[in-house]
DNA sequence: TAAATCTTTGCAATCCAGTTGCAAGCATAT
DNA sequence: ATATGCTTGCAACTGGATTGCAAAGATTTA
């Protein structure tokens, strides 16, 4: 195990299981969101279930955050190292209609939002759609 | 029928049957987004594919647009008059972590979001999520 | 007006991602 | 080595979304 992903467990007070490294290294490969199912067709030794709680593991130790990006199927990306997933972490999303996939656009943080009198923003979920560069001809 | 109902109707080109009106006119009622179970719980005595179906049928003629709020439902809402839900009409949701309601935050739309070369946006579901005025004491 | 055609509706069934209960396996602490 | 607790795998369930099909209704055509 390297010491990038040791770091990444121990940063979060994490296990490192067999599952979690396989799991983590696979996340870390990545240049895009991958659901659970992507994990499954990646892992298919390993049971759904499993796969489903070591992602949410993940999420709760914030190792990774969660998009909706209209598929229906939740998707998963790797949080930056110091990332809080509070409302100062959050970056948009963008999501390919014709390829499917999901990126995170991190280099762009969401602006303050004009909310109503009162409202209180806590997390955020951006979603911009249309086509990535590779679709785009 | 009244003349609002029938204008939204002849302005997106649907013929007004008598299961449309009831879900326009209770969709106009709302001041927040509604879930296919809302309308479910709303109208009885009617099919919950049909009104899948009406939902889905306002969506095409852009009479509403839906919000993935993150509870795993998609929501609808009443688009503005002259919606063509193309980029420029877009506009940012609210949910509210507590109560889980949806709110159209139609008064803000969305700014240009800096996108990596080639890449285009068409739409975008934006949503905000935290306390609403109401849950926020 | 009746027949043919198209649209809408209701019912039943299916799909599938997400989720949970439970028991076995594994690791750590006593 | 024994007990305790976390992790994994299996199987089953849940619930929202969706579809096929036939009946009902509306519209057009002859």
């Amino acid at each position: 195990m390297n010491d990038t992903l040791v770091k990444k467990f121990s940063n979060r007070d994490l296990k490192p299981t067999a599952m979690r490294i396989l799991v983590l290294r696979f996340l870390m490969e990545q240049t895009k969101a991958i659901s659970l199912s992507d994990l499954e067709l990646a892992f298919e030794r390993a049971d759904k279930s499993t796969l489903f709680r070591t992602l949410k593991t993940f999420e709760q130790s914030k190792l990774v955050h969660s998009i909706e990006d209209g598929t229906g199927h939740l998707k998963y990306a790797l949080c930056l190292e110091e990332c809080n997933c509070s409302a100062v972490d959050l970056h948009y999303h963008f999501h390919c209609i014709k390829c499917k996939e999901t990126y995170c656009l991190t280099n762009l943080n969401i602006p303050t939002i004009d909310l109503p009198k009162n409202f209180e923003m806590q997390q955020a979920n951006m979603v911009v759609k249309g086509l990535c560069a590779n679709c785009n001809h």
